[in-house]
RNA sequence: GCGGAAGUGGCUCAGUUGGUAGAGCAUCACCUUGCCAAGGUGAGGGUCGCGGGUUCGAGUCCCGUCUUCCGCUCCA
């Protein structure tokens, strides 16, 4: 099964209503795109599976939805003002990077570092990741602030305002699903990297002895959420821990779950051990403590952070990529998207088998508005019943109810299972119920794994 | 930011040595068919990314600019 090609599935998203070129009215933005009709949905459907298994089927970690602008003093306190924003110098003959502080000299005047070559360099420009703007109407540098490049840090310092009001002991999580922005160098790859996008950010904090087990139980379990949550294919996934030398300031350990995309594996979610490095972090900067009493030794303690980050519009790549799939029926190609019924921006379409006959055309749209209040449905009546099921197929409809001839005295329709192509005929009045059982039915395969043995 | 390629109707593209825009698919209407992209008739839709220049005349040449794509960087 070949992996849709970027470009086939950037014109199939565009086609279909899944996602717009940002701003393409006035020639587009690099880095920005917009979700149409069916993009919002299928987004909408992958975030609240996320916070199913993340904060509504467990009783160990709450929810949190922080400010996109924050205090100016978190990013110095995270460590991003320095390491988003420093110059840099860049080696115009082996293409590496140096932050100018590192270098010997003016880089006019010294060799490369890396190649040796002289006069290849760069002078020093400022690289700052993270966009800036003003707070209040008065643009003076008393006012600025900074476009969050991770949800993160909005988790860390609300830490003890969560676990007050909650009254948490260790371990415990905070969730949050919101927007970051970051001022790629090179955003690209259809939707992959995007200098606005929107984080699945999860800390879960625990007594340090146990980071170890801890962060071994969080790479499997989001695995297991990408696998059996959303359906995709295991043998397009792995896992990679990073080099000692690639790991970001914070992280003490890093593994990535990647995806088999067109372009090669990519990162689709990292898990990061980042030990207590924030929370210390914020306490010093703020001067207020950061700790959680712990009973059993009568200690206080900086509980140490594992943090499973996912991007949401990775997420949607990786389903549409991964669901993309083009077949034969009768000499035809069908292109079909086999995602996950649960996150199928429309789970069912009630199509009429003869659009001039009025009768089917009427039971068709009560069937319709009979089945919106269960799951999302639409009715479609614009071609003949093979070109609507292909319609439908692109999309990743998982269920077609055909109205026929027959309905008139049978009071029944067939629903067409989209993967298949099989029909099952089932009273009018059962519809509704049958499709929502079907939807749940394909939908959760289960439980979040178990916490690790004390 | 550096190197390479490209920007023509919703999508994919054609447009010959510069002469005043086409195709397929898609969309819409009507007819016909009636369970997996059938057929027929017709319709809508493009100031050819933007700005300037050369020319009697530019999608087609020149300059600038913006954007996109592929590598390097990045990391959700």
């Amino acid at each position: 099964m070949p992996a849709a090609s970027l470009d086939v599935l950037t014109s199939l998203a565009k086609r279909r209503g899944f996602v717009f070129g940002g701003s393409d009215l006035y020639g587009g933005i690099q880095g920005f795109w917009d979700f149409g009709p069916l993009g919002v949905e299928l987004r909408t459907n992958i975030k609240a599976a996320w916070w199913r298994s993340m904060v509504r089927l467990r009783d160990d970690i709450e929810g949190l939805d922080a400010a996109i602008i924050m205090n100016p003093r978190v990013w110095e306190a995270s460590g991003h003002v320095a390491g988003f924003t420093d110059p840099m110098v860049d080696c115009r003959n082996c293409n590496h990077r140096f932050r100018a502080s590192d270098l010997k000299g003016p880089p006019s005047e010294i060799a490369c570092p890396d190649c040796g070559q002289r006069g290849t360099l760069t002078d020093a420009r400022q690289f700052n990741l993270m966009f800036k703007t003003h707070v209040g109407p008065l643009e003076e540098d008393a006012s600025a602030a900074y476009l969050r490049p991770e949800t993160a840090q909005g988790i860390f310092v609300n830490f003890a305002n969560v676990q007050t009001a909650m009254r948490r002991k260790l371990p415990f999580g905070i969730a949050q699903i919101g927007k970051s922005f970051r001022n790629e160098i090179t955003p690209g790859n259809f939707i992959f990297r995007l200098r606005e996008f929107e984080q699945m950010e999860m800390e879960f904090f625990v007594p340090p002895a146990d980071e170890e087990t801890w962060f071994r139980y969080w790479v499997d379990e989001r695995l297991r959420w990408w696998t059996e949550e959303i359906g995709i294919n295991p043998e397009r996934l792995r896992l990679r821990p990073h080099e000692a030398d690639e790991l970001s300031h914070y992280s003490r350990q890093t593994t990535d779950i990647e995806y088999a995309f067109p372009m090669g594996w990519s990162e689709l979610e990292g898990v990061a051990d980042r030990t207590n490095f924030d929370l210390n972090a914020h306490a010093a900067a703020s001067g207020k403590a950061l700790v959680v009493y712990d009973e059993a030794t009568g200690e206080h303690v900086v509980p140490f952070a594992i943090e499973p980050a996912m991007g949401v519009d990775r997420a949607v790549l990786t389903v549409l990529v991964d669901g993309y799939d083009e077949e034969e029926v009768a000499g035809e190609k069908r292109v079909v998207l086999h995602i996950k019924p649960s996150l199928a921006p429309v789970k069912v379409a009630v199509l009429p088998l003869l659009r001039n006959r009025p009768e089917l055309v009427e039971i068709g749209r009560r069937l319709t508005a009979d089945l919106k209040p269960h799951v999302a449905a639409m009715y479609d009546d614009t071609a003949s019943i093979g070109k609507l099921y292909r319609r439908q197929d692109e999309i990743g409809t998982p269920y077609c109810v055909t109205v026929d001839v027959e309905t008139l005295t049978d009071g029944a329709a067939t629903i067409r299972e989209r993967d298949t192509m099989t029909q099952e005929r089932v009273a009018l009045d059962a519809i509704p119920a049958r499709i929502t059982e079907l939807v749940a039915g394909a939908a959760w395969t289960g439980q979040p794994a178990a916490p690790p043995a004390e």
